[in-house]
RNA sequence: GCCCGGGUGGCGGAAUUGGUAGACGCGCUGGAUUCAAAAUCCAGUUCUGGCAACGGAGUGCGGGUUCGAUUCCCGCCCCGGGUACCA
């Protein structure tokens, strides 16, 4: 009975292939349970072990699932557009789609191997035109889209109501109003340019180091035209639907950290001499009173006018250096404050009294109005600036216990906590909020500005317009035309999809346009009237294609619309989203984004995409090194007492745990896992080594222990000499039964590692039993099949069943099995086990006690102490306090 | 700095949420089988004292609540992730 899985894998594959075993129908009379995924990016380097463990998660719980008699869609594609194709093509000249394919087909040769029970009829490619053609309709959609504030809703653009005031402007004027209200944009935009990747990025692909995530390579800023989408427009929906959505907690923390709302009032401030205010955004209108200066940022609109001639020299030289550094430097790592007086006075709204106006580069211009009040005494910045230049610091809020009061109210330390107002009172205007804490000063302050014309309270948020188009050529292209006398229009529906043209070459050009724009003939289009016309060169960026996939997998192959109603209606929403944390934030947002957009517009019918959300933990593998620090492939690693060798050199080594990276030689392919232990053996010890949400080592010995479990299974219960017919011994039956309970509990629960454990408990009983009943061993079969898919299938079909048992019942637990009559109770004195004593589980408390203290073990740890209290728990433990 | 996670045997990790700490697996030790090895099977394996019976200590550190704390509370330390002058 040895177990081949060399034969048994393959030929099970083979079977569900044929067979279509997984095919999901449409059967609206089931419950449906829609499983997905993160698809991945088809490299040419091929799977990893790390991608296999969130596929195996969700197989395991799809075929649970389907078990239990729901409708599963369980779908897998390829998010394929991105820039390793592209830049294989600009060196070899290979065509990009070529490129794509060849991995596309290894990935999926690489899943099939697992045994993954994915529908492939519903296998998906961004890159396909079929596909990219509706992501060029969503893109269409969003153009023809606005956010009506007051509905806090996106409505179509032909509902925009154009005020009195902008028509009487002309044409020109509302067609500029239209536009900007227009989810999608075309406009001059200060941009992040990758000079490596010769693109731009989004800012939320600059890392804080300044260096492009993709490549590494320091970008620049460029001033430039783009496509932007206006998702800030929806921040506030953004923000409110994580409230009904099952995500982990850190996830929600993460977008709501990113959307980054904060409510606060806009002040407009008179500046002294000009006939001009100065609008700042404040969280804090509470502590106008202790402003003693104001920033500007050095871009604002209005430095140049606040300068005075005396200043104009020193602050032109500081926006000049400004501008020069990096915003890294700006940041990151300018701990000292710098600034230049700007030689103008603000007056203070809340008492008229004059305070310098700076400018700063502490303060940004691309946050609330670049411009701010400063209040050093209780903001920590302002304090580091004032103390920088001796500006003056007004303690206004008195905090109270605080142990550095006297230094607070000194003015030498800074306060941002609740207090006291003081010094909070000017009979000029009118204003008084001495004596109120922070929410009440802030709340009567706000309404003494609103009163006045003097500000009001506004919301603002970090998320910033999202950076749509890229310079490269593998990617959606835009359905968008550029006449000659500046008009855009888009593509007809019925002229999609906008393919890509064939190109000589992919570099991109000089100038820094995208390939495209060396398409000649694509490139430039004339309508009826003979008015001439020039595609946009730009695509759009990687995200496009996977902000809605999720929702082609329903109706995959529908020419005519984006999916069927019906459809969407039945299978949304994903019941269980499974993929790494760094997509916590962009995708993940993105594809809310987009997603709330066709909900408002009545394309899809939920208001979030992904009910439930969950995070795998990365992959780690074991890399050695030498003492220089040069990285070893580990099979060239031998290990003696604990101790790491070369095995050509015999120098000792040193391990470390790392992320799976070639530059580390520690990549586990698991091609190679699958030649040497098999599919069931990876995808056990993919669940087996640890919970799922955790980041853990991959160790070879690990796989050998769940291989070991397997073939010990597989000894037995393909044994017919062990499986016998009649009445199952009690001890096993119970446990059989405890087993399938675990096993169900823990896949619903994504605890797949104990569960595991549940079937090797079960597993050694049974070995050590000898044999079990037929109908236990087709129990086991099935339970085991989750996880072990192939030897599921194979035991069962040797047990004589013809069918797969993919879609057999799963167990019921005959509880009535587990019942105890007695259970074996743990007897503690102060909290320390003692002995333990078997008593009926319907024992009174009052004869648990007697014959407990009775007990002739009880005596030796009560000698001379008296028993002050008899803790009793039902089937959980006697304690005994003593003293 | 701030916001999330996480610290349990030699190792990966259990403990169904306040009730027998260390399930399951790896590794290691001893034994069986074998001419021998691999494979397999059996037994042991938190540390510590003891031949043993049997004790003592123990879940990052220090306090606290409780009959009882890996679990709850307070104060620290370390590791990982996110974020960074957002007014």
């Amino acid at each position: 009975m040895e177990y081949k899985f060399a034969e048994i894998e393959p030929k099970w594959q083979r079977y569900w292939e044929e067979n279509k075993t997984f095919k999901t129908v449409d059967d609206y009379s089931k419950p449906k349970y829609y499983i997905l995924d993160m698809f991945p990016y088809p490299s040419g380097a091929g799977l990893h072990v790390g991608h296999p463990e969130g596929y195996t998660a969700t197989d395991i719980l799809s075929r649970y699932k389907r078990m239990k008699g729901f409708n599963v869609l369980h779908p897998m594609g390829y998010d394929a557009f991105g820039l390793p194709a592209e830049q294989y093509a600009i060196q070899t000249g290979t065509h990009p789609a070529i490129t794509t394919q060849k991995n596309c087909d290894n990935f999926r040769r690489q899943i099939k191997a697992i045994g993954l029970s994915y529908d492939w009829d519903r296998e998906i490619n961004t890159t396909d035109p079929k596909y990219f053609k509706w992501t060029q309709w969503i893109f269409k959609k969003l153009y023809d889209t606005y956010f009506d504030e007051e509905q806090q809703k996106g409505r179509p653009i032909s509902e925009l109501v154009i005020p009195e005031a902008v028509k009487v402007q002309g044409e020109e004027a509302v067609k500029t109003y239209i536009s900007e209200k227009r989810l999608a944009y075309y406009d001059n935009a200060q941009v992040w340019w990758c000079d490596s990747c010769k693109t731009v990025c989004a800012n939320e692909e600059v890392l804080t180091d300044g260096s492009h995530e993709k490549c590494g390579h320091q970008v620049v800023r460029k001033n430039l035209k783009q496509w932007l989408l206006r998702i800030p427009h929806y921040g506030e929906r953004l923000l409110s639907g994580l409230e009904g959505v099952d995500w982990p907690e850190g996830v929600k923390d993460m977008q709501r950290n990113w959307i980054g709302k904060s409510t606060g009032a806009e002040v407009d401030f008179r500046i002294d001499g000009l006939d001009k205010n100065l609008r700042v955004y404040t969280t804090r209108p509470d502590t106008l009173f202790g402003a003693t200066y104001m920033v500007i940022a050095p871009e604002h609109a209005l430095v140049n006018e606040i300068t005075t001639d005396e200043q104009r020299s020193s602050v032109e030289a500081y926006i000049k250096a400004a501008a020069l550094k990096s915003d890294l430097d700006r940041t990151d790592l300018a701990k000292e404050k710098t600034g230049v007086f700007t030689g103008r006075y603000a007056v203070n709204p809340v008492n008229k009294e004059l305070i310098p106006i700076w400018v700063a580069d502490y303060v940004l211009m691309g946050y609330g109005t670049g411009a701010i009040m400063a209040v050093p005494a209780h903001d920590t910045r302002d304090f580091e600036f004032a103390k920088e230049f001796n500006i003056p610091v007004i303690c206004i809020l008195d905090p109270k216990n605080a142990e550095n009061r006297d230094e607070v109210l000194a003015g030498d330390a800074c306060w941002t906590e609740d207090g006291e107002y003081i010094r909070s009172a000017s009979a000029e205007t009118g204003l008084d909020i001495n004596g109120l804490n922070k929410t009440a000063g802030i709340d009567k302050t706000v309404a003494w500005l609103e009163e006045n014309g003097l500000g009001k309270a506004t919301v603002n948020f970090k998320l910033r317009d999202w950076l749509f188009s890229r310079q490269r050529y593998w990617g959606e292209p835009f359905p968008v035309i550029h006449w000659e006398d500046g008009e855009v229009t888009l593509v007809e529906d019925e002229n999609l999809p906008l393919q890509l043209p064939e190109l000589e070459e992919y570099k991109p050009s000089e100038s820094g346009e995208s390939p495209l724009a060396n398409a000649g003939d694509w490139l430039t289009v004339t309508d009826k009237n003979g008015r001439k016309g020039r595609r946009e060169t730009n695509t759009m960026p990687q995200w496009a294609g996977s902000c809605w996939y999720y929702l082609r997998y329903i109706d995959p192959n529908n020419e005519d619309s984006i999916f069927d109603g019906k459809k969407e209606q039945y299978w949304m929403p994903v019941d269980l989203y499974v993929g790494g944390a760094e997509h916590a934030v962009l995708h993940l947002l993105y594809s809310r984004f987009w997603h709330k957009v066709l909900f408002d517009l009545g394309v899809v019918s939920t208001d979030e995409p992904f009910q439930k959300l969950f995070n795998q933990g990365m992959i780690l593998a074991f890399a050695y090194e030498t003492s220089t620090g040069a990285k070893v492939a580990s099979d060239l690693v031998e290990e003696k007492d604990g101790k790491y060798f070369h095995t050509e050199t015999g120098e000792e080594l040193r391990q470390i745990v790392a992320k799976m990276s070639k530059s580390l030689k520690n990549v586990v392919n698991p091609d190679d896992v699958i030649e040497r232990y098999g599919a069931d053996s990876l995808r056990l010890y993919e669940m087996f080594m640890g919970p799922l949400d955790e980041r853990k080592p991959w160790a070879e010995n690990g796989v050998k222990g769940v291989f070991n479990f397997l073939a010990r299974a597989y000894r037995f219960f393909a044994n017919t000499e062990n499986i016998v017919e009649g009445e199952e011994d009690k001890e096993v039956a119970k446990l059989l039964h405890q087993t399938i309970k675990k096993v169900a509990f823990d896949i619903e629960n994504l605890k797949f590692n104990t569960g595991i454990a549940a079937l090797m408990m079960f597993n050694n009983l049974a070995i050590k039993k000898g044999k079990v009943t037929k109908a236990t061993a087709r129990t086991f079969a099935k339970i085991l099949s989750p996880y072990a898919p192939h030897m599921g299938e194979e035991l069962w079909s040797m047990y004589g069943d013809t069918e797969t048992l993919a879609y057999e019942p799963w167990p019921e637990v005959d509880e009535s099995l587990l019942q105890e009559a007695t259970y074996e109770y743990p007897v503690s004195f102060n909290g320390k086990t003692r002995f333990k004593i078997e008593l009926p589980v319907d024992m009174p408390k009052e004869e648990i006690e007697k014959t407990v203290l009775a007990d002739e073990r009880c005596a030796k740890w009560m000698e001379g102490k008296t028993v002050r209290k008899f803790i009793f728990v039902p089937k959980k433990i006697i304690n005994i306090a003593i003293g």
